[in-house]
RNA sequence: GGGGAGUUUCCCGAGCGGUCAAAGGGGUCAGACUGUAAAUCUGAUGGCAUUGCCUUCGCAGGUUCGAAUCCUGCACUCCCCA
């Protein structure tokens, strides 16, 4: 494999800052090294911004080394004010747990194709049992005050009105000791993370340092914004995630196709796997014809299938062809529900579509909450803006009948290109 | 306490006795164009109804054949003088 697992950050611009690189390089010039990024268990499930982290180790394992991922179940109760502006709410015991369950298992699924070995760790195992009074005298002691006051992590926090609570200031000795404890326990002598860790990281060196006179090294990567300055993987709607039940497949895949060429261009030499001839290639390819977004297309689908894999890929693809106004009439019942999932739905009965007059589509619009009203149900039709089963329709007094029925009970209304809504029919 | 201005449809804002469901702008929704982008252009925008009806202009009354427009009272907002 790549030889260089610095070098291999370097190109891909997912160096930000690191210590001494001559001797990150030495030391990384051994296959078999142990490489750790940490995760706290803030919510039940990760988001797109953890993404960059997760890939970060996934990479490390294709460079011949061994990911190491930290679950914050001991930090996660203190919360990190890192790129923070306000203190945080602590979380219940019991929400605690459920998270780093939910996190764990989403670890486990993108690192299972690393192709090395994979150790997931919890920092409450080993933090558990540490008593205040040891914790002070064997860590706390060995920190100066001096350098935690420099970090901009707390500068920056001091600065506002809100300051931040002795607790928070605290975190970045748990994280320093996690470090240290890896070196101990697996050997794990460099932490990767976002640039907003990289005081934390650094308050873990310096310990190393002190406590064992081991060196211990850090890398840090951009973090990901977008060319409007916003963070990467917020919409309008929130955060996009991981978890299919917080954001299903077609949305994640919906998000990286709607990038701006730039941004996406950054995304795939950073997020993805493709060598970087691949990447040159697609970089040509959107000069020559940024039309064709073919760089959008293959970033979507290569990050679908790493948090969803090829179920959740072709479930994607799936539903944007019939999105983007595809054929629906082929489609079974089954496979249009599950393309529909996320889209509102009215239950009528099916008598409605029975008997001789139908159901009128300007009722079924309204119902199903595609025109607020039945003037504007009228309107839409009339100016050309209402579909079923993605056919316009053009007659303000077009009925639904039992021949409209796509699958054995849904009809799928539109308005516009993008509203869509399912009427179902049951006995 | 005294004097003045105001309250209009989702928002801003015209209207000051009939031709007002109410100008104009914004927003929103559709259509065209387009790269599932941005910009632009077009149409629509109280409700119900296949040319008509009903409900809206702070609230409650009144004048009038007829009121968002006039009068009275009430509520709220803003400005000026004390």
């Amino acid at each position: 494999m790549n030889a260089s697992l610095f070098d291999d950050f370097h190109d891909r611009g997912l160096l930000h800052q690191s210590t001494d690189a001559q001797r990150l390089r030495e030391w990384l010039s051994t296959p078999g090294r142990r490489v750790y990024a940490g995760f706290d268990p803030t919510a039940d499930s990760l988001h797109v911004g953890h993404l960059v982290a997760l890939v970060l180790l996934r990479r490390v394992a294709a460079a011949g080394h061994e990911p190491v991922a930290l679950l914050g179940g001991a930090t996660g109760m203190i919360g990190d004010p890192s790129g923070r502006s306000e203190e945080r709410n602590l979380l219940s015991t019991d929400e605690l747990a459920a998270n780093v369950a939910a996190v764990e298992r989403q670890i486990r699924s993108v690192l299972a194709t690393a192709g090395s070995t994979v150790h997931v760790v919890n920092n409450a195992d080993w933090m558990r049992g540490v008593g205040y009074l040891a914790f002070l005298r064997d860590v706390g002691k060995h920190v100066p005050l001096s350098q935690m006051l420099g970090k901009d992590s707390v500068k920056s926090r001091l600065e506002r009105d809100g300051g931040l609570s002795y607790t928070e200031f605290s975190y970045m000795l748990l994280q320093a000791w996690d470090f240290v404890h890896l070196s101990d326990a697996l050997d794990c002598r460099v932490q990767i993370g976002g640039s907003d860790q990289w005081g934390n990281i650094t308050a873990g060196i310096e310990l190393g340092r002190r406590l064992r006179s081991r060196e211990l090294h850090g890398i840090t990567c951009p973090l990901l914004t977008k060319s409007d300055g916003t963070k990467m993987g917020k919409t309008a709607s929130g955060a996009v995630w991981l978890d299919p039940q917080r954001t299903s497949p077609y949305r994640f895949f919906q998000y990286w196709m709607n990038l701006e060429d730039d941004d996406a261009g950054l995304c795939l030499r950073r997020l993805t796997e493709l060598s970087l001839d691949e990447i040159a290639a697609l970089d040509a390819s959107r000069q020559e014809n940024a039309s064709a977004r073919q760089t959008q297309q293959r970033l979507a689908e290569e990050l679908t299938r790493l948090v969803h894999g090829d179920a959740g890929l072709a479930a994607a693809q799936q539903a944007t062809a019939v999105f983007f106004g595809g054929d629906i009439e082929g489609l079974d019942e089954a496979t249009l529900v599950e393309i529909f999932a996320e889209v509102p739905s009215h239950d009528f009965p099916l008598g409605a579509v029975e008997h001789d007059e139908g159901l009128p589509l300007v009722e079924a619009l309204q119902a199903t909450g595609l025109a607020a009203s039945r003037s504007q149900a009228r309107r839409t039709i009339e100016q050309g803006g209402a579909y079923v089963n993605n056919r316009r329709i053009r007659e303000p007094a077009y009925a639904l009948r039992p021949d409209d029925l796509a699958g054995r009970q849904v009809v799928v209304l539109r308005s516009g290109k993008k509203s869509y809504a399912l009427a179902r029919f049951t006995a």
